[in-house]
DNA sequence: ACTTGACCTTATAGTTACTATAAGGTTTAG
DNA sequence: CTAAACCTTATAGTAACTATAAGGTCAAGT
């Protein structure tokens, strides 16, 4: 049986954060001690690490919510989790190419601004760059 | 001169957020035709542009406004562009990273998922997998 | 003239997953 | 006896929008 700041220390998880889980609902209200202070069982803590482990793969609390909710009907949440999975998978290997290429873009706009002078009167600025979003060759406008 | 809407369709903002902006005062407030409709002049939409661009390229809403702000007094905001490139790039190679570990982990579970039988006990479930973080051979537990 | 639909207006609340603050109660060590 | 290090609740703030409600305006068609 452990307070909220040593499953706190356990799991990695803020105590803001656990009394948020279990605002939404998404963890039980655990037992109290006669200080009114929470007090955890093992499987408490064991569902709110399952929580944990779900969130560090960047599963939606939402989603997370449908999996305990299997879990606690006994029914068989693997072929929902698995499909959670590979949506997960599609959505996380889109946004890693968005990142590339914004990566791409500003590694560029960055290298022509530095192949610029220092300029007051802003009329070779990177915010230039920015403004019309050219990222190559083309320096010479207006 | 130009309605919300044609602003909107011309710069693929939403007219909300072109509302937002302006709530926030990273837009300044446009003129009013006769009917109280906002009418934007080439300046509003190139600012609109502006502000789309970086957003396109992640930079925070506060250093936008930051950037303009130094536009619009006429001192030179490049060496500050620049920092923010260079804070941007890496915090957007560290999100890239930390998504291909997320991707290979959820990509190493839904495998493993994929060789397990269909069971209805639970006793093997993908659940499992996710609670107790393994992701390779060791599927042989409790 | 009238209605329908596509615009526009404001104000307010909801989203996600937390984090921070305020204002106070409890426990333990010095 | 008091100061720290815990714990409690309630409420508001964060980022960047998005959605909803409730209504005003305008052009076209019948
Ligand atoms: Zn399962
Ligand atoms: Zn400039
Ligand atoms: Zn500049
Ligand atoms: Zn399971």
């Amino acid at each position: 049986m452990l307070s909220i700041g040593e499953v706190s220390q356990q799991t990695g998880v803020s105590t803001q954060t656990i009394r948020y889980y279990e605002r939404i609902k998404l963890l039980p209200e655990p037992k109290r001690a006669g200080n009114n202070y929470r007090v955890y069982s093992d499987s408490d803590v064991e569902r709110l690490r399952f929580v944990n482990r779900a969130r560090q793969l960047d599963f939606a609390l939402e989603d997370i919510a449908e999996i305990l909710a299997f879990r606690y009907q006994n029914a068989p949440p693997c072929q929902y989790v698995m499909n959670v999975m590979t949506q997960q998978i599609t959505v996380i290997e889109e946004r890693i190419g968005d990142l590339q290429r914004l990566r791409d873009e500003l590694v560029n706009l960055h290298r022509v601004g530095l192949t610029m002078p220092e300029d007051i009167e802003m009329k070779q600025c990177v915010c230039h760059l920015i403004k019309t979003g050219q990222s190559n060759e083309d320096v010479n406008d207006e």
